[in-house]
DNA sequence: GTCAGCAGTGTAACTGCGTTACAGGAGATG
DNA sequence: CATCTCCTGTAACGCAGTTACACTGCTGAC
């Protein structure tokens, strides 16, 4: 009989709902099969091996974040604002970054926003290597910044170091303060951003 | 008899050998005994289990790093400095920093350069928050970019996208090459830093 | 009608992993 | 000699990914 066929789409999203609620170690192959009532060979024939079921999760994601429009008047914070929304789409998959970054395709990720990043950065005047250097360093930027990001919540087990009184600490205390505090990473990533923005594209009207 | 009894160092340095040489899968509890012509319950007798090996394994390699000294004469290029030799250090042990990663131990990195990079950024004018917002900015910058750097080397079987023909790249066919190409990371990491140090910096004054 | 062939499933196994229960051996101490 | 502690080896458990192979149900050809 076989109650309404086993799909390769309920396969991928059994799979997805699995990484998402327990994260990618939870994803076993028995368990997906359990998960959706069969056993473990029909996974195998729908999807081949684990690696290519994570692979097409990836695809899947990549896809679901889809182009990321620009909001703002001048280049810079329009820029801003598409890495501040890209990385918004990333931060509401962590476990998701974690397997891209695993398998070498943040490339992959960087696509639904480069074609706009290259346009603000050609319209602030930035050309050739120069503003493909900036998207590129944009980026970098939300990627490496959402990994660290991710890695610190996932294991937030992270043991206080006391902070030893250092000659710079005794001079600047409220230094000393903000840096024990935990950092904002919202804060800290337009901050940088705007840092990072601000410079490269002060270069071309240089 | 037992030749030589074992030590825990010896097992330590044995698994940091196989880390470096073939990546942390390799490093399989039944493969260090056999590597050390020994057996299981003696790995696990002088480090507990797998998990805690690893921890040694960061704990070594942070250590290892230490402290890192600035170089040059205005403050942004001494940052800059110290960030370059952060990336340095870090990109010498490429698994052992997936490692780092993995075990949400990032803050622990920055660690031996945070000092360094405070006492620079008060010279230069920051103080308070604002101060330990740039000390971090870096921080999470650099981490950031070796991850991302990292990830791609680790994994460079990214299959190659072809380079769709949008109206930007007719615009600018420069650019258009200059993003096709393969990223030069250590340009590019130069590049933003000195971006991101600059504005960060520039504050101080206004 | 029947029979080959394909799509999809299930059973049961193989290998390799981390881990551990348990039985010792070596050397100091009484 | 006996005993105790430190350390090592044998053999297993449970769980992972994967697969060989037999099976079912359906479709189309003859």
């Amino acid at each position: 009989m076989s109650r309404t066929v086993l799909t390769r789409e309920q396969v991928l999203q059994a799979a997805d709902d699995l990484v998402r609620q327990h994260g990618p170690d939870a994803l076993t192959m028995r368990g997906l099969a359990a998960r959706l009532g069969t056993a473990v060979t029909s996974i195998y024939w729908h999807v081949g091996n684990r690696e290519s079921l994570l692979d097409a999760l990836v695809e899947r994601a990549v896809e679901e974040i889809g182009a990321i429009q620009p909001a703002g008047r001048t280049p810079a914070t329009r820029i801003v604002s598409v890495a501040r929304r890209l990385r918004g789409e990333l931060r509401a998959r962590p476990h998701l970054i974690a397997m891209v970054h695993e398998r070498g395709l943040t490339e992959r990720v960087f696509l639904p926003a480069q074609r706009a990043l290259v346009r603000e950065a050609h319209t602030a005047g930035l050309r050739g290597a120069r503003a493909a250097e900036a998207v590129r360093a944009v980026q970098f930027q939300v990627v490496g910044f959402v990994l660290v990001e991710c890695a610190r919540e996932l294991a937030p087990a992270e043991p206080r170091e006391r902070p030893r009184k250092t000659a710079s600490a005794r001079k600047d205390p409220a230094l000393a303060r903000a840096l024990a505090r935990p950092a904002d990473p919202e804060r800290l990533f337009t901050a940088s951003m705007r840092a990072l923005v601000k410079s490269l594209l002060a270069q071309g009207n240089a």
